[in-house]
RNA sequence: GAGCUCGUAGCUCAGCAGGUAGAGCAACGCCCUUUUAAGGCGUGGGUCCUGGGUUCGAAUCCCAGCGAGCUCACCA
């Protein structure tokens, strides 16, 4: 628990101050106090009260809070208190609270949470104050703040701690705060719409519904080996067939992959499904969405990320093929024809060749700026992998995509929707009626990544059977990543799937884009850590 | 998994052409009845992340490890 001889130290001179507490007649852990005001409903009603006001009508308040600052001044002090997010000042003066009071006063802490009843006024400077008339002792710190101007600045300190954090950093709070409007707001959006909320299983026989590594567990009694969900989709399309048109869940997903400013190994995700839709229903409806969140969050569309202003109320839709040639860098030489998009040798050579031209824009430094250059270093790194890939054998259609992740996603700041995609990325989509080679998906992106991807759902449990078959000799061959065969879900399609939409979204990564956080760790309260230091590493129990 | 950067008092940070550690806040004592990053005087507080190495001498230089941040890779 303690840092230090400096910390033991102050722990125990802080027991001795709680007896003293005590021996003034106050509970050194009382259990209640009994507030007329919170400390946001003050500022609310008389922030803006003039002083006379004020004096007039004499407004009596009993309130509690931690105190962030404390100014004493002989035999009169000062302390801000904080609560519910805001701050508020009290002025106590040994004439108003008497001899017991104002020797309580001197043993505070900062850090201590104190219950005051008083009257507003305002001082010489006009702060809204509480003129303290009775001082009532509620809890003790028995740790030291940090420091008070800067806050808690070292980024692992404010993770790891984050009950610190939140009261000593009021822009961390706010971030969770919005963090449950953007749960509330989407929430909302669905209820009115005849969505029903639903939960599913998180822990799972057979980890499906997205391509990725899953954590393991065990169940004792049944003697059974479980997965950690990496995604509700396939329960929630079961829940469909079952005649639940319109269902939604909000919860965590499990990835045992690497950590990123994007990527936590929980994460929260909003995944919804819509019998009679289809992708273009989703995309209006996404469009919506994300406006509407936005205003409920911040009251208005816009918002600021990394830099960049983005209006979250003005989208554009590309087609994948057509994002590819809008965002080809001019340093890349010629953009690729439509059709080379059809023939794998021939986007290869495309793509030797973009990569050779970013070579020599490279070597004519100084007429680049700095920024840019980095920028086509990544971008030719990326063109070199999608060749590399594409010579070993991959499809035209993973090629494609590749090709668009490594041109475009980047720079895809303001709202975009990019649909149809290759076939070859897509196994739980349905295809386009008039082109077997593409599906019909989209994903959607603002700030440089992506926040949600959309299909219309494969419904045919012969052609779903036959993608979990091609799903299994992957995984023969050694990929770990490729579903399993889920029988179950493909008898579930048997009895009949209508036409239906379905969507997930990265609710980490929309309350990032609200909240301007360039990394995922902080709009997650407690995100994963490494332990601090290995002392004893706590026994495994039951396994 | 790779590269770059960082780790000094409870907190925020200096010190790093090598000579056994400093400031501010916080703490402790004293003064101060409208202050607000209050102020004044005084005091205490450090395995300089860990372990090796170089050196007469290491917070400083070198190596390894641990933890973290950023970028990249995998992914949402």
């Amino acid at each position: 628990m303690f840092e230090s001889e400096f910390e033991r130290g102050l722990f125990d001179l802080r027991k001795a101050k709680l007896a003293e507490i005590e021996k003034l007649g106050q509970a050194a852990y009382p259990n209640q106090f009994p507030a007329t005001h919170t400390v946001p409903e003050i500022r609310t009603t008389w922030g803006e009260a003039k002083t006379e006001e004020l004096e007039a009508k004499r407004v009596t308040v009993s309130v509690a809070g931690r105190i962030m600052a404390i100014r004493t001044q002989g035999k009169a002090g000062f302390a801000t208190l904080q609560q519910g997010g805001q701050r508020l000042q009290i002025y106590v003066r040994l004439d108003a609270v008497g001899d017991q009071g104002f020797a309580l006063y001197k043993l505070l802490d900062l850090g201590d949470h104190i219950g005051v009843s008083g009257y507003l006024f305002r001082t010489r400077t006009g702060e809204l104050t509480v003129h303290v008339e009775r001082l009532t002792f509620l809890a003790k710190a028995m740790l030291s703040l940090p420091e008070k101007y800067h806050g808690l600045a070292d980024v692992e300190l404010r993770y790891r701690q984050r009950y610190v954090d939140l009261f000593t950093n009021l822009e961390s709070r706010e971030v969770f705060v919005k963090r449950a409007k953007v749960l509330r707001a989407l929430r909302q959006f669905f209820d009115e719409r005849g969505y029903l909320e639903v939960e599913t299983p998180m822990m799972q026989q057979i980890a499906g519904g997205a391509a990725a590594r899953p954590f393991k567990t065990h169940h004792n009694a049944l003697d059974m080996d479980l997965f950690l969900r990496i995604a509700p989709e396939l329960y929630l399309k079961r829940l469909v067939v079952g005649g639940l048109d319109r269902v939604y869940e909000i919860n965590r997903n499990f990835r045992n992959e690497g950590i990123s400013t994007q990527h936590n190994p929980e994460f929260t995700m909003l995944e919804f499904y819509q019998a009679y839709a289809n992708y273009h229903d989703l995309m209006q409806l996404t469009e919506e969405l994300i406006e509407f969140v936005a205003r409920s969050v911040n009251g208005t569309a816009e918002t600021e990320f990394n830099g960049h202003k983005i209006d979250l109320a003005q989208w554009q839709r590309l087609t994948l093929r057509e994002a590819i040639l809008q965002y080809w860098p001019e340093e890349g030489g010629p953009k690729p024809a439509m059709t080379a998009f059809d023939s794998a040798q021939v986007l290869q050579s495309r793509v030797q060749a973009a990569i050779i031209s970013l070579e020599k824009a490279a070597e004519a430094t100084g007429r680049i700026a700095p920024e840019r250059l980095a920028e086509l270093k990544t971008i030719r790194e990326a063109l070199n992998a999608v060749y590399y890939e594409s010579m070993k054998g991959a499809p035209v259609g993973k090629s494609v995509y590749n090709l668009f992740e490594a041109v475009a996603e980047p720079f895809l700041i303001q709202p975009t929707i990019i649909y149809d995609y290759p076939v070859e990325v897509s196994p739980l989509s349905k295809a386009k009626p008039d082109d077997p080679a593409h599906v019909e998906r989209f994903e959607f992106f603002a700030g440089g990544f992506e926040l949600g991807n959309a299909f219309s759902e494969l419904n045919d449990p012969v052609e779903q059977h036959k993608r979990f078959e091609q799903q299994l000799s992957e995984r023969d061959r050694g990929d770990d990543e490729a579903h399993q065969m889920d029988e179950d879900y493909v008898r579930a399609l048997a009895y009949g799937l209508p036409p239906t939409a379905g969507e997930g979204i990265g609710v980490d990564r929309l309350t990032m884009l609200l909240t301007g956080s360039r990394s995922i760790r902080d709009v997650i309260l407690f995100p994963l850590m490494r332990p601090e230091k290995q002392e004893k590493p706590p026994q495994a129990s039951g396994s």
